[in-house]
DNA sequence: GATTACGTTGACGTTAACGTCAATCCTTTT
DNA sequence: AAAAGGATTGACGTTAACGTCAACGTAATC
């Protein structure tokens, strides 16, 4: 397969972070770079883990919680005994997205609802000025 | 109607918050409790504010952010020119919102997929064990 | 060979969102 | 009236998640 390994830089404009951000992340283990001298490069896994980890951010995680649940994108090379731990972390990390879109969902409804009373009375007005 | 206010004590029970969360969230102007002398009365309206800032933490919104957001459900007493913005800002935040939850949607298929792997090692195992 | 571009490792600074602690003040209960 | 329970205002401390700056290395480019 093609390597495709990333410099800093590349790693930086396609994912809009700061090399201080992707170092940062390093030193906490989120990413593994492999290294050319000194230069890190990163791998194809190394971009996978950031898309999670700039989604899980968004979502609110702390970098800690994200990286627990990266594990769960670490299947391959897991011992056997761990798999039913992981299949429960999993599980349960399920049930907490599933949480937060139904309260998603809520918000969104009533959020349509005050925009639908901000536009009456905006309909309101356009009538008394004409 | 009944005025049912609420002691600091009472807010902090009732909502899991501790005092000083809410003395912060005072100072910034996000509470806004009227006083019994030098103590504390949390109103109806503060206590539907802090449901709505709880909510926006678990999405992982700052609290300055949020305290933009406290505007929307503030209409009332608005000035009619400010509405046009107003609701400007509601779509804003609706559109956040449902890219929010596309995107957990995304989330919760992928890791949708990995308990589907897991399952199917644990599903292996348990047939080699026979 | 000097400059420019890109990278490195410390190390200290910063912001948000509170925690923690001390000193003080009522008020009610013993 | 003494003690206990709940509240107040400072004020300093803490943690997460980086920002910022200095000093240095290496590699290509003018």
């Amino acid at each position: 397969m093609t390597e495709t390994l990333s410099t800093i830089g590349e790693m930086c404009s396609q994912f809009g972070v700061t090399p201080r951000t992707l170092r940062f992340y390093e030193s906490k283990e989120l990413l593994t770079p492999e290294r050319d001298g000194s230069r890190r490069l990163f791998t194809r896994r190394d971009r996978a883990r950031l898309k999670l980890i700039l989604r899980g951010k968004r979502f609110g995680f702390s970098l800690e919680e994200i990286r627990q649940l990266l594990e769960l994108y670490e299947i391959g090379d897991q011992q056997m005994t761990q798999l039913a731990r992981t299949h429960e972390l999993a599980e349960h990390h399920l049930a907490a997205l599933i949480a937060k879109r139904d309260e998603l969902d809520l918000a969104i409804a009533d959020l349509r609802d005050q925009i639908g009373q901000v536009e009456g009375l905006l309909a309101e007005r356009q009538k008394a000025a004409e």
